[in-house]
Formats: C-alpha cells, structure tokens, sequence
DNA sequence: CAGTGGTCTAGACCACACT
DNA sequence: GTGTGGTCTAGACCACTGC
C-alpha cells in the first residue's frame, strides 16, 4: 500500500504526509500511525496512566493490520511514551505510579539505592512570577519579559540538603502554580504537573559543569566555602520537543554521584 | 514452536537455554537466536566491519523464519551491536569508521560542535605494567596485584588542554601496549583496542563528580588552582558485562559541557 | 472463559546498493 | 538484474490477566 492514511475519529482535514513537491517524502505506514497515536496522546483523547485502544481495535479504527499498529506502538513504547502489560493493554505513561519514581534524576548514593533514604524532603524558598530574562526565554521559546513561574527549592536526601534547585516554567500553561502545591504533592513534581496542568514531560536534555558556588549557595546546602558542586542545567520538554521547563540546579557529590549509562 | 534452538554449526552441546528446575525458563526463540548471534560476535566469527550473514542465510541455519532472525537482530541493533545498511547487508558494529567518531565522550564545546574543534590532541604522559591496587583490581574484576597496563595522558581540545585521564586495561589483555601505540594510532582509543587487541567495548558506565583538582593535575591541564572540575569515573564493558577498561578522568568544563540526553 | 499483548510463520512487495 | 534490508499482511498459536 502506498498511500498515506487519515484517522476516521477525525472528521476534518486528513492529517496525511503528503505535503510539499521536492521529495516524495515517503513514510512508512507505521510512522504515519505513530504519528496519529501521537496526535491523540498529545490532545489528550487518553490521560497518563489510562489504557489506550487494544492493538486490535486501532488496527479496525486506521484499517491497517494488527502488526502494523504493532510497530508504531513499539517505538512509542521505545520512547516511553506509552507501556505495554501483557494480558492487560497499552497505557499512556506516567510520572506517578512508575517503578522508577525519578525518571530524570540521576543522583545516586555513593553505596546503596535512592530508596534507601526514603523520600526526598522538599523546602520550597520561593515561588512567585517574574518576568522572563533573555536567556530563560531563549531556552523555553518565550519572548524575553513573558510570565514565568520561578520556583527555588532545596531537596534533602536522608536528611542532607543536596540539591539546591531553580526552576522555570512558562506563566501560561502554569498559571495559579503555588508553593504550597509544590510543598504538599507526593511523588514526583513531574507527576504534579501531569495532574494540575496537564503538562506532561517526554524528554529531557542535561548539560553538566563543575562550578564553586557563592556563599549564598554555600549556606543553603551547608556545605564549606570552595567545596566544588555539580551545575546540571536541565531542559524538559512535551510531545513535539516543546520546552517546558528549565532547571539551573546545583548538586552536592561528597556522599552521591551522577550516574550516566553509555550505549 | 515451543522447543529451543541450538546451532547447527557447533557441534557440541546445545547452547540452549532450559536449565535449571524451577522456572520453565521460557525464552522465546528470537531471544535464543540473539544469544546465538551473540555467541558468534564474541567468539570472533566476524569481526568489526564484517558484514554478518544475510537474513536469509541466519534464518536457513537457525531453522527459523526470516521474521524471527530479523526480531533478534532489531534487539541487537538497538544495543549498537551491529549497524544494519538497507540494501548492503548487517554489519559488526565498530568504533573505526563510525559516524559519532567518539561514542561514548559526552563532552561538548559550549558553542559549535567537536569536530569543529579538529581531532582531539592526544599527549601520553605514561603508560606502564603495574600492579592493581585493590579498588581498580575491584572494578575490573581482577585479584589485587595482578598486571595492568596505566596509562595517564591528556587531550586538547582546539588546543586547549581539557581532558586529564588514566586508563587501567587488564594486563593480560593488553599485553605489550606502549605510549607510541597509543599517541600514532588515528581515531578512538577503542578503535585500537579492536584493531589490535580484538577487544571491543559494548557498553559503558560513568560516575560524575564535582572536585578541586591537586596542584599537579593543575600544572597539567593549566588551570589556576581551586578551578573546580568535573571527576568522571568510566567503566567500559565487552560483551557479557566484563569490565575490561577504568578510566579515572578530569574534565575542564569552563568551555566545555557534559551533555546528557535522558529519555 | 474472553481479551490483551507476545511470538512465529509465510509470502508479497518496496526501497536501496552494487554490478 | 540480483541481493540486501524494510514494510505490510493474514493467520495461528502462546502467555498473562481478570472476570
């Protein structure tokens, strides 16, 4: 079959490939699948932690073969996009309810696991909207002087302060955010923002340096003056690789190191 | 099919998967033939480059259909075991020859990319058979005091000293490795170690710090002292999970970043 | 038991590379 | 053209979950 599909759900223009003259700009049928499945992940037709369709019926709803849906769910799975449970169906994936509670932090301790030390404690500092400088709204695609969430907070594992951390977030999508919601959430922050804004996180982008922090920082993680810190700037980022949130953090490595599996 | 598979260009005993009593171990057979495959990669029977039999040709000696090869050679193609080329053939992944020159260095200039900075200048400072101390003989999975070749070196980037590291290799591996070996060799270190020691490394793992660097190692990358700099500890993998490299790094990251994408 | 994802097969056809 | 990997299909059966 060489022809694009549409999805039948939508009843307005055909969301097909098919664009522009200079390539062909062949896809796939799995890819143009994926990228329906995407498109309704992304609208929200099912929420994290819910089942989407059975292989089955989205094979009947695209009027593609079971194995074709297949494939484009095994690179969404790829993605963790979605989870596959044998015997029990596909669901959207989720930052709550996950094995691994922290998807995106890689701080480990020096000797045994992140459980361990039971939940990270949380100390919000602030919480207020500011404008955005040019950097932060280079980074989030913002114009500079946009609303933006600012949020400062200091993570304790086991009782040490170890991370010191700010975060951005776009003042539209994030409007009404509230210290006292960041304080009182369980599980992760990723998770809040699923569940009160909607937002969910799909990827992000770390860039590491090793930085003296000032004595304000000193103070905040009690740590000496001199004593070198991990700078992990991170970029988070929704379907379709739109930013949405920064976080400039500072972590201690005296007891905890940062973890990076290379394949 | 519910049995196991063997292959049938070893006559010996069975590589099948059934052990044990307690679990059925059920294994699909895609799985077996991956391991099969594997078995083949590690004892040598094509090398870095080679191409591997077609499809066809594994599925005729497995006894297996072509989807069922093609499903364990996805799995190994994910793990960058072997590069598939539409319309050439399947390929032993190498670390010569490859697109990402080096695979496993996530250091990133702040602006422009490593190629732009022309190929890293490798400066051997040492290289010697000594014996390992009990942490490194830990690590790579050796008795304390057996051999191993050290090698401390440093990289320039764009001609700036940015990379001050010490490799520990098994002795016994690396038999008869010397500094010029090292220095003349164009291309990774790990391309060599393929070419000339048929040692190829499959995956690795790093542990990153923040630290202030000795007055030496400031003499040797030039940077004032108290310069805080990143510590990365990397183990390199071949196959089946043994350690066969430790390599004890500092990086400058006053132009430079670690870059981390998480997913 | 029915429904879900997971495996395996066999065959057809397409896209790409080399000759 | 021939041979390679890449896509797509249709159908059978297996393994797991929950009613």
């Amino acid at each position: 079959m060489s022809q694009n599909i549409s999805d039948p759900a939508e009843n307005a223009a055909s969301a097909a490939v098919l664009t522009a003259q200079p390539a062909p700009a062949f896809s796939p049928l799995y890819q143009q699948i994926k990228g329906l499945i995407l498109q309704s992940l992304q609208a929200g037709e099912w929420k994290p932690g819910e089942a989407i369709p059975s292989e089955m019926d989205l094979a009947a709803r695209f009027r593609v073969s079971q194995g074709t849906v297949r494939k484009a769910i095994d690179e969404l799975a790829a993605e963790n996009l979605v989870v596959r449970r044998q015997g029990k169906g596909t669901f959207v994936a989720t930052h709550s309810e996950q094995q691994v509670q922290y998807r995106f932090l890689r701080l480990m301790p020096d000797s045994g696991d992140l459980d361990d030390e039971g939940p990270a404690q949380r100390n919000i500092l602030e919480c207020r909207r500011v404008r955005a400088s040019a950097d932060v709204a280079r980074i989030l695609a913002l114009r500079a002087g946009d609303a933006v969430m600012q949020v400062r907070r200091v993570l304790s594992l086991g009782g040490v302060p170890t991370i010191l951390e700010d975060l951005w977030l776009p003042g539209q999508a994030f409007k009404g955010l509230t210290a006292a919601q960041i304080a009182q959430y369980q599980g992760p922050t990723y998770a809040m923002y699923e569940v009160d804004f909607g937002v969910r996180m799909v990827r992000a982008q770390e860039d590491i340096r090793a930085v003296t922090p000032d004595a304000a920082q000193c103070a905040l993680l009690q740590v000496a003056p001199g004593t070198p810190l991990l700078s992990v700037e991170r970029i988070a980022f929704t379907y379709n690789d739109v930013p949405m949130e920064l976080r400039r953090a500072l972590y201690r490595t005296d007891s905890h190191h940062y973890r990076n599996n290379l394949n």
